[in-house]
DNA sequence: CACATTTTGATTGTGCACAACTGAATTGTG
DNA sequence: CACAATTCAGTTGTGCACAATCAAAATGTG
């Protein structure tokens, strides 16, 4: 139909023969990375749409499911979520009567979070979520494996480029 | 650390030999490809604050660098953004007076964006921009050609799953 | 014990994604 | 021409990501 990428602007100073592969190497991973990533959220929100869960949301309680009653702190450590994202969220599952929040009687700071008999209930309803999604991408193990491969290599040079200061190797 | 992934909780009912496998090609495929979504625009925000610019942002921004002024049909076209982002987005960037917004003298449904000299002033400050990014991923030519692949691939598997009704080939 | 530091969660504010709806203008049809 | 359908932006509301800030409790140090 059209073209999905925003890139290819180059062509003005001619600065070199970097800038156009430079623009396919940013942009283009960048852009198709956000598209693939929607892509997987819009289909979460069709096969979640029945247990009236969004994809963090699922993702909160699959930690539940298999660890049981567990501090906030854990849930964002397991999903690499922020208490400014866990709090809201905790509090539409609780509201939606999945979960109950409870602070620690041993650590007064700490806030436990245990599932509802309701919340349990909903494991077996979600037991075919993981087959019908995996079907969805149409991908093989070998195909799933190289990507998760580059997509945990990229992740891991991203996130040492994205802090100047923080232990650069040379820098004591 | 910890472990990054929620999944692998299986072995409850003992369904047959695809739990794990589905768990693995999708709970971690859709997770890893979260984290290297955010991890991207982590590294946008570090290097795009001195422009004062966003992701989505500096995209809007490249389409007008390179094709001049737009209706903003066209910028939802090629990014891939509905009105509900792009209005408010667009307000922001005319408010950085980076852009103006102007009805169409043909058809006055149509909003035309264009640069101000200001905008127009900030693609020489972006020059840099993917050059940096590029240079932060660590791949060369043939990772990203292959990562580029797969997402496509798997974004194309995902939009056609997603839609129930939307002509499936064998549903009549 | 008194006091600073750290840890933990919550809160606030900004920005983006998306669904649902509104409203104006164009286009198609009788 | 009248009227329905379509197109195009905008608005509203919900939910998530993240930065900054705060409060309370535990911990460390003199």
């Amino acid at each position: 139909m059209d073209t999905p990428h925003p890139g290819r602007a180059d062509r003005e100073g001619g600065a070199g023969p970097g800038l156009d592969e430079a623009l396919l190497l940013d942009s283009q991973i960048c852009f198709s990375l956000n598209a693939a990533s929607r892509a997987f959220t819009a289909l979460y929100r069709v096969v979640l749409k029945d247990l009236g869960l969004t994809y963090p949301q699922y993702l909160v309680m699959l930690v539940l499911w298999e660890d049981g009653t567990t501090p906030v702190k854990h849930l964002g450590e397991r999903l690499r979520l922020d208490s400014g994202t866990l709090s809201p969220l905790l509090k539409r599952l609780e509201a939606a009567g999945l979960i109950r929040r409870q602070r620690s009687a041993a650590d007064e700071r700490s806030v436990h979070v245990h599932l509802t008999p309701e919340g349990v209930a909903l494991r077996e309803q979600a037991r075919l979520v993981p087959r019908r999604v995996a079907a969805a991408t149409g991908f093989d193990h070998h195909d799933a494996r190289t990507l998760r491969t580059l997509l945990t290599r990229l992740t891991g040079a991203l996130d040492e480029a994205a802090r100047p200061e923080t232990a650069p190797p040379g820098t004591r």
